[in-house]
DNA sequence: ACAGTAACGCTAACCGTTAGGATTTCACAA
DNA sequence: TTGTGAAATCCTAACGGTTAGCGTTACTGT
């Protein structure tokens, strides 16, 4: 469970977490636009360039730990039972991230993204990005090695979720009327599939 | 067809055009990030204050001419005849413009779009502002005043068409074999609608 | 102990963007 | 024609995220 981390490693990975951790305080405390990356260098007792060795950009501060919901996707599709079908387990799990987000714990995170475009903006480009990992599995999941365009617009819409569940009157509802558009469509897609050919070498 | 124009309507978009024109053609010359806007600014004449009272950011100056590609898309939905269903009014919309985008003349802009994250995370954010729209347009199409979820979510997924066949081998080929999923989730959401339920007031 | 390298620091700048306030240009009515 | 208000433009100065360049410290492996 723990890897072997050598000193060096840890301080940096505690370096990380403090500037993280920091900076997610001060913005929940005093909002995000009012508080200047100079100021959580400060705080956190690091250089600027020290945050910016840790993290891309100013919002990567705040989704610190978004890697672990792709993950989360990524397994629903490759780590599933065979008694379920990849749709199925995505939106199982889709219904436990949507109601975690949604939680009373959650809302003041969110309502902090909600505040900001850059925030916004910067959560799209994070689903965006799980869309692509999670095109590569439902690729693989397929039998193909590279994502199709099929299989990229199927992970599309499977994480266009996320954004039309937050903004709905009913997140769990809405869950399941987007997923049975899903399911519809992968079924298409499954047709389809018969009627490929295999491209003549040029 | 051409409404009545002041003069100081014509000149504030003879400016707006100049501005628009000399950016496009600085930046296919030396490149996005070659060009700073101080250099569009005086190359056009104008001050810096003046380029942001016409456009609300740089990347916005490559995207002049944006809202036509929305007014398009919704027209093929509201402006369609009896006898095609939306889907396929979309479908041949789409056929039209995404050929557009992959001619000989357009491929010199993509390029420069491809060439700067900026500015292909504007086309993304310009393609949802579009989804937006066309969900209204949907929503009145199915005789809703506000979209629902499903409207919401079926006209990103016509949206995701350009992200998607642009990057694809066969961009025809794309935008069919994504539309059969539209259409199919289309249908999905048709049968749903059976099943709503008038929400009882709070 | 020592050399190499990774992590961190400091300074100074670049660039997009905006506030503030002056100045010109136009539309419209007295 | 002239006056008046509003819209368009301008200038200056700054703010805030981000980076380059280069020096310093802390750790690793020999």
């Amino acid at each position: 469970m723990s890897e072997q981390t050598s000193r060096r490693e840890r301080k940096k990975a505690a370096t990380r977490q403090a500037i993280a951790n920091t900076a997610l305080t001060m913005f929940l405390e005093r909002g995000y636009d009012a508080v200047g990356i100079r100021e959580v260098a400060q705080a956190a007792d690091v250089a600027v360039t020290t945050v910016f060795a840790h993290f891309p950009s100013k919002e990567a501060l705040v989704f610190d730990r978004d890697q672990g919901l792709q993950d989360r996707l990524v397994d629903a599709v490759t780590g599933r039972g065979r008694r379920w079908s990849a749709a199925q387990a995505l939106r199982d799990e889709l219904h436990v991230m949507v109601h975690e987000f949604t939680g009373e714990q959650s809302a003041v995170f969110w309502r902090l993204v909600d505040g900001s475009p850059e925030l916004r903006e910067y959560e799209s480009r994070m689903w965006q990005r799980h869309a692509d990992a999670l095109a590569l599995a439902i690729a693989a999941d397929r039998g193909r090695a590279e994502p199709a365009t099929t299989d990229k617009a199927l992970a599309r819409y499977v994480l266009g979720v996320f954004p039309l569940a937050r903004e709905a009157p009913d997140p769990a509802t809405a869950v399941d009327e987007i997923m049975d558009l899903v399911d519809a469509a992968w079924a298409a897609a499954r047709q389809n599939r018969a009627a490929e050919v295999p491209k003549p070498a040029p």
